[in-house]
DNA sequence: ATCAATTTTAGAACTATTCTAATGCCACGA
DNA sequence: TCGTGGCATTAGAATAGTTCTAAAATTGAT
């Protein structure tokens, strides 16, 4: 698992602090909400965080959950993973690294960054900028 | 554009033979399919092959088109390519290659295989054989 | 021609995500 | 302190891509 500097967040003011310095305006249920996520690396879909965020008596809507999961993807504090087109994972650390995805068993496993996809500008489109680069290895079970 | 094998098909007996080189059942739905998705490189959704096979006055189902761009893929001929929640692109060049995405836009845009992920067996999880290497690498319009 | 197996089909069902419109909450200024 | 404006949150409806279902059609083999 790749370190970043979020790993070790789980007091409230350090996740304030998070949130506040990536230009999130805090709230009571995005606090929670960012918590839960960012209590450990992990990769979780959004009806994960709701069920999580709602099993310690806590009540935050579904509608929430997804606004605050944008936000949070659009500020850069966590990644969106497409696997295939039932699901949208959110991987808690956002720092560079890829993934591979076992397509028998659908676990989803960090992979350490061993190859940095290293774009010029000029190789990008014209016009554009990198935003990010995201890898997926896809496995499967080795045949007995 | 990397050329493929298919890049060339048009002919009915070119894509039957592509077919059944792949292991594929040839029946008439499939050629049709085959012939409208292969004609040339393209990034393609389900509905958009849809509308484009049956726009000569032949009829396909919407559940033969999905049914058939799954087998297609799971045998190699088409790449899956999954940007958001809510769209699967087919890729009809399925030959080693990346993208660029154009997050402003919605483009697309095929990447010359610039930079090759390459993993040796014993970097892969243990027990597993890769199958794909997915790369985007999501730009946005640079701002003015 | 008949058979079993596979494929195709229309439409219903499913489900992740987004939308809607009403309500709640907060900071700020008078 | 009170009111105001602007977001944030909410429940539930709506949307849309994909999958499922069960029946009909097609296929190659006998």
């Amino acid at each position: 698992m790749t370190p970043n500097t979020h790993d070790q967040l789980l007091k409230k003011k350090q996740v304030e602090q998070m949130l506040a310095e990536h230009g999130i305006f805090v709230t009571a249920q995005r606090r929670i909400i960012a918590e839960a996520l960012f209590a450990r690396n992990q990769h979780i879909t959004a009806d994960q965080l709701l069920d999580l965020v709602n099993k310690n008596g806590t009540k935050v809507s579904k509608a929430t959950i997804y606004n605050s999961l944008g936000l949070f993807a659009d500020k850069g504090l966590v990644r969106e993973i497409h696997i295939n087109a039932s699901k949208t994972f959110y991987d808690s650390n956002a720092s560079r690294h890829h993934h591979f995805y076992n397509v028998d068993t659908g676990d989803l496993i960090d992979m350490k960054e061993r190859l940095v996809p290293l774009f010029l500008q000029s190789d990008l489109p014209d016009g554009t900028v990198m935003e990010t680069a995201d890898v997926v290895i896809r496995v499967r079970n080795q045949s007995p």
